[in-house]
RNA sequence: GGGCGGGUAGCUCAGUUGGAUAGAGUGUUGGCCUCCGAAGCCAAAGGUCGCGGGUUCGAAUCCCGCCUCGCCCA
């Protein structure tokens, strides 16, 4: 929020240089304003001058001293200047502006960190989007919990937000399914039965089957047709997966059916589209779409010589309703196997017309599961895979959601499941939730020993001095810009580092210093800043889905 | 063979889009509870940012080549 509003002034500062001759406008836009690392280089710091000056081929000392100079117009954001290194100008803010910052934080709440740079801006965030054949596996997990973020941070930055699942019940998957509970239904009604060779092994294929018996007895064991046994079974594992992401507290807005594009000719439609503009031609049967056209180095089939589409069709079509359904922006969250998918998609939204520009795709990398030091071998095909629902079982939704998004979508995600499990110092979650139980605690002891923290009005902020208290302000007044920029690049581990990094300043000047002490006016003051401090930790934790408990 | 992603402390990973002395957690070593929650704090040790070139005031970050791991495609 500071840092905003000295972007201003810099800005500012640097059109008036402009109008006064001190340089000219080649660097406009280049130049960044960044809090140092080192806390002696200031509150922030420019390199204004070092880039207009490679621009102008001019002394960047000089330059930053011109800046000093207009810099010192602005006294009420602007207490003191340096020129530093090669041409740093770092910039102390006034305390109080620090300070004030305090009462903005626990006025505004809840709504501390939300904005409305979003607009109203419809987004549409697709993700899991597995087709019911299994119960969710770990990778599907972490794809669950980074998609729920984004759209959790979205929302909080003020788009208007909507969850979708994309699934396919039509398939050759799902068919396997259907005869796979045939067949564990046969085996149950002691009939003979043969079980398909790709089959889906897991257990909870026979449970299903035994549902189905108890329900219709042997009536369904001359039934050839499979389609009973395919629609019982994704019945029960839709449910169950739905189950799962509720534990995870997770909901989705809509669910599309693959199917549905095939049932209402939104295929033909796009192949139709397509060749009018002259972008598909036939060879040896099949119907090829001309990607080579966008920079692909050859032709992709679309439609198969046995009449059936490729993936690409059914993606291209889906996308295609997107932006008919009128989003503005659509956040596709994929597994990093299904990045072949991606070019071909977006070449297709392109040639029917579409700003691809409107899609983002985030990869995220695979889970290993970690246990003992080893990795836990897994396979979906043998049904040897870890469920969300075994994890939950052991690890808890906080825990779970906060070890999916500790790592960046990119990087491969090491699930420590001893770590997960410990309920002591080690567990990073523990770290932050009891940052908030013991403010929570805090404020209870207030109560308790009669410490009123008053009015925050009628505070003096003007105490709060110590450098740890500042740190805090700063901190804390960073957050909405972390936020912001979090939503933006999408990428919710921001918050976990941030929350994280909050927890260890505050853990460090609750050791140094009493909140509850001697002087009534200084009590009050650490009062509202602890105030502060926990409103922070319960909105970044809500951001992410995380419990912010009182207690532990 | 091609595409994408990763390679940073013993281990797991950040690194504010090119900035100043590269950080955190964990592990190791040593300290701190009469006192608001020790699920906490303080200190120390730990680095060829995969390798080699290039771009410039300045590179973990950008460009080229190579090595290596993961995923995908033919």
């Amino acid at each position: 929020m500071i840092k905003a509003r000295l972007r201003e002034v810099l800005n500012n500062c640097f059109t008036v240089g402009v109008e006064k001759g001190y340089w000219s406008d080649a660097a406009a836009g280049d130049y960044n304003l960044e809090v140092p690392k080192n806390p002696a280089h200031g509150d922030f710091s420019t390199n204004l001058a070092m880039v207009m000056a490679g621009k102008e081929r001019r002394n960047p000392r000089e330059l930053a001293g011109r800046l000093v100079e207009l810099l010192g117009g602005c006294p009420e954001l602007v207490e003191r200047v340096e020129i530093a290194g090669p041409g740093f100008v770092n910039i102390v803010v006034p305390t109080a502006v620090w300070q004030a910052v305090l009462p903005q934080i626990c006025n505004e709440d809840t709504a501390f960190g939300r904005s409305r740079v979003g607009a109203g801006r419809k987004v549409l965030v697709e993700f899991v989007s597995a087709n019911p054949t299994g119960p969710l596996s770990v990778g599907h997990g972490r794809q669950a919990v980074l998609g729920d973020a984004i759209a959790r941070l979205l929302a909080a930055v003020g788009y208007d937000v909507t969850r979708e699942y994309y699934y396919n019940d039509a398939g050759r998957q799902m068919r396997v399914l259907g005869e796979s509970t045939r067949a564990r239904y046969l085996e149950l009604l002691g009939l003979p039965f043969t079980f398909p060779e790709d089959g889906y092994q897991g257990d909870y294929i026979v449970d299903i089957a035994r549902q189905l018996e108890s329900e219709a007895g042997d009536s369904l064991k001359a039934v050839v047709e499979v389609t009973p046994f395919k629609e019982k079974a994704e019945r029960v594992i839709m449910d169950d997966i739905n189950a799962t992401l509720a534990r995870l507290d997770i909901r989705f807005d809509n669910y599309f059916n693959e199917h549905t594009l095939y049932e209402d000719g939104k295929l033909d439609e796009v192949v139709a589209a397509l060749r009018d503009k002259g972008l598909v031609y036939e060879q040896d049967d099949a119907v090829w779409f001309k990607t080579t056209l966008f920079g692909h180095d050859k032709d992709r089939v679309l439609i198969k010589s046995t009449g059936e589409p490729t993936y690409r069709l059914p993606d291209i079509a889906y996308h295609r309703e997107k932006f008919r359904r009128g989003f503005d922006w659509m956040v596709d969250i994929f597994g990093s196997d299904h990045i072949a998918t991606v070019p071909d998609v977006l070449a297709g939204v392109r040639a029917l017309g579409y700003d691809d520009a409107k899609v983002t795709v985030v990869l995220h990398q695979f889970v290993t599961l970690v246990r003992e030091g080893k990795q836990v071998k897994m396979s979906t095909r043998k049904a040897t895979f870890v469920t969300v629902d075994e994890l939950l079982d052991e690890v808890g939704a906080d825990v779970a959601r906060f070890f999916f998004l500790m790592r960046k979508a990119d990087s491969q995600l090491e699930f420590d499941l001893d770590l997960a499990t410990k309920e002591s110092q080690e567990n990073p979650v523990y770290y932050v939730q009891y940052g908030h139980a013991r403010l929570a605690s805090i404020q209870k002891q207030a109560v308790a020993k009669g410490a009123d923290r008053g009015e925050l009005a009628a505070v003096d902020l003007a105490l709060l001095v110590e450098s740890e208290e500042l740190t805090l302000l700063k901190t804390l007044a960073a957050y909405p810009g972390l936020v912001e920029g979090a939503a933006q690049a999408l990428e919710p581990h921001r918050i976990i580092f941030f929350l994280q990094d909050l927890a260890g300043q505050f853990h460090s000047y609750y050791n140094k210093h009493r909140i509850i002490g001697e002087e009534a006016a200084l009590t009050r003051a650490r009062l509202w800043l602890a105030e502060a401090v926990r409103v922070v930790f319960r909105n970044g934790l809500n951001l992410i889905g995380v419990a912010a408990p009182d207690t532990m």
